[in-house]
DNA sequence: CTACTGTATATATATACAGTAG
DNA sequence: CTACTGTATATATATACAGTAG
């Protein structure tokens, strides 16, 4: 099967480079005739032919009979691809739903290429117990939501229905350790009993002036 | 004067709310027909009436004549106006200009709104001399340009025409100090004679997975 | 085939005008 | 004023057709 792309000539290439212009500038595309003249064709028809074979060529359609029916096959937007916007999770008091409208404090574009793990969301880092991983009282941290982590990540993590906590994730048996990397906090023993639940892996960090 | 944006009917809104609808679904605003379809008016004057007073209102443009001439008076796109897309400053050899185009490795975009002081590039960090600050191996500091720093202020310097670096500046009477936050490293002091420049203001900080 | 000219016409669609009703 | 109906018409514009030229 060929899929390469058909080849179009100069003249072609010229009413489409000027299709293009006209969309981006007016939001409507060009009539035959705005074509013509801009390249200096004084034949609606000959236009027409142009476009005609751009259509057969794959680079644009044309709606039927309509005024300045000329739609551009769209290109995948590469804005819409790569920019991520991520919800600003807030305080999230006791069994509480995480994604509930009313705790998404604001929402922050970053593109996708910073990131290894796909974020879904941010946290706002309270407290200093991740100084030593570079994470820092107010620095906004990246969750990849998943419940599954190894041992020795770094997760986002629910206590007993309490507010998030960022920390260092260590199994011990069917038991879990919690544990902070910063001079003066102690590692969190979470029992089997307690209500505890792993809300997504750590993938990165925003952090402002 | 008066800026008070004048009211809108109910009926008014609702047409307004579908035409921005299909210009965003088909990149053509709806004939007058269409609206009346959609909002169950037979009659294409009536529809027309409505458009009219919204042209009034200030909410559109028609283009006379044209067939789907009506135009949406552009608000500002807050995509445009809320997100940066900032270069990523490559390693920088003694001498070379700092944006030059070759040493763009890549942009990327986060919301304007992350940060305090606006940035206009990013550096990647080498070496763990700012650890004490949260500045990590690896990540990736946005600059706010200026040649202006106060004393204390978090600076990205170059010392001596080489690349970059991110220190705490000092100043010592006519003489500055670079001061990292890191056990083992030690301050920077820069003598009058050597070749100094501050590149800007720390102004935030990405850091992926 | 590509690249045009020039004419005639069908179609889509805005727009004007005369009403009705609350 | 707002909110319609219904008709007639002007206009913008795509499209078909018959050619010419390299």
């Amino acid at each position: 099967m060929r899929t390469m792309t058909i080849q179009i000539t100069q003249r072609q290439s010229n009413v489409l480079a000027f299709i293009r212009a006209r969309i981006e500038r007016d939001g409507q595309s060009p009539t035959l005739e705005e074509i013509g003249e801009a390249l200096g064709i004084d034949s609606v028809s000959a236009v027409l032919k142009h476009v005609r074979s751009l259509e057969a060529k794959g680079r644009l359609t044309l709606e039927p009979h309509r005024a300045r029916g000329i739609r551009l096959v769209r290109e995948p937007d590469p804005m819409d691809a790569d920019t991520l916007e991520l919800p600003l999770i807030g305080r999230i008091a006791a069994g509480e739903p995480l994604f509930s409208e009313v705790r998404v404090d604001r929402r922050l574009r970053v593109s996708r290429a910073l990131f290894r793990l796909r974020p879904d969301y941010l946290v706002k880092v309270v407290g200093d117990s991740m100084r030593g991983e570079g994470i820092f009282d107010g620095d906004l941290v990246a969750v990849h939501a998943t419940p599954v982590a190894r041992h020795g990540q770094v997760v986002a993590a629910r206590v007993g229905g309490d507010r998030f906590t960022i920390k260092r994730l260590y199994w011990k048996g069917d038991m879990v350790r919690l544990l902070p990397n910063s001079p003066g906090f102690r590692p969190i023993d979470v029992d089997p009993t307690e209500d505890f639940a792993i809300e997504g892996l750590f993938a990165g960090l925003l952090r402002g002036s």
